[in-house]
DNA sequence: CACGAGACCTGTTCGC
DNA sequence: TGCGAACAGGTCTCGT
């Protein structure tokens, strides 16, 4: 994980590309190599950001947005260092380092473009944006009678929660991954939220979670609570954490803490 | 609108 | 031991 003017980077505010190298064609998702290669030498990173799941390195002219789906990671070395098995895209700095995007799976993506909202425009908000009360929120899961656990999975919902966040954040609220949406009262829309807070915050404080070789330093998969626990005793009351599939994706919870009334 | 299936990928684990 | 199937942090597209 980057870890912008921490110790483990220097820090990427104020380098200037001079050449990048895509290793991976599909990595690109847009434009082409050829604008790509012709359009980023010659910019300036001017600040670091994140928007929902998306990395955004802000440019002179342009937006570059890394997106690490399942297995993506980032990194930055000495450009002297050998191509590693799996990286997809290099950024060379005038100064000796590059960035690398490292993606075992090829799912992750990188985006150039000259205003970013073409890419992120239908995210849905932050789970810390200030503007989403808990009133808010209420009001925003009414609108649909979808199932909790589909809808936030949905990033035009919600920016920002994965598959482990979720399962996560519904256990710590004790809402059943089936429950639809609109059938949420206000008391449940507010523990959810601030469910989501704290599990998102438990997530960031261990530097995330490394589960089989996806391992990015972080230790949260010793936290979970009921992700990739079926079998297991449920840490709040001791019931036999349950699996299922939900819109394809595993699904973990209590039956006795989450009960689908 | 909502949902399910399939696709995109590689690597690990599990069952026979 | 070997081999194929199943499965994995995500998202998009297509058909119903």
């Amino acid at each position: 994980m980057l870890r912008e003017g921490s110790l483990d980077y220097p820090t990427l505010v104020g380098k200037s590309i001079a050449s990048t190298q895509v290793l991976w064609e599909r990595t690109l998702a847009f434009p082409g190599v050829v604008e790509f290669y012709a359009r980023l030498p010659g910019q300036t990173i001017t600040d670091i950001g994140r928007r929902g799941k998306f990395l955004m390195i802000l440019l002179s002219l342009d937006t570059l947005l890394l997106h690490l789906r399942m297995s993506g990671d980032v990194r930055v070395e000495a450009q002297e260092m050998p191509i590693a098995l799996h990286d997809r895209l290099l950024v060379n700095f005038d100064d000796g380092l590059r960035l690398v995007f490292n993606d075992t799976r090829k799912f992750g993506r990188v985006w150039l473009v000259g205003d970013a909202r073409e890419i992120l425009g239908n995210l849905g908000p932050e789970p810390f944006d200030d503007e989403l009360t808990p009133l808010e929120f209420y009001r925003r899961l009414h609108t649909t009678r979808r199932q909790l656990k589909p809808l936030l999975l949905d990033q035009s919902f919600l920016a920002g929660l994965g598959n482990i966040y979720t399962d996560e954040s519904l256990h710590l609220a004790h809402l059943h991954p089936l429950t639809p949406a609109n059938e949420v009262s206000p008391d449940q829309a507010e523990r959810l939220l601030g469910a989501i807070h704290q599990i998102l915050e438990d997530g960031i404080r261990h530097n995330g979670a490394s589960i089989d070789w996806v391992d990015r330093g972080g230790g949260f998969q010793n936290y979970f609570r009921v992700y990739d626990r079926a079998g297991e005793p449920c840490p709040e009351c001791g019931s036999s954490i349950q699996r299922m599939v939900v819109g394809q994706r595993g699904t973990h919870f209590c039956p006795t803490c989450q009960p689908l009334t």
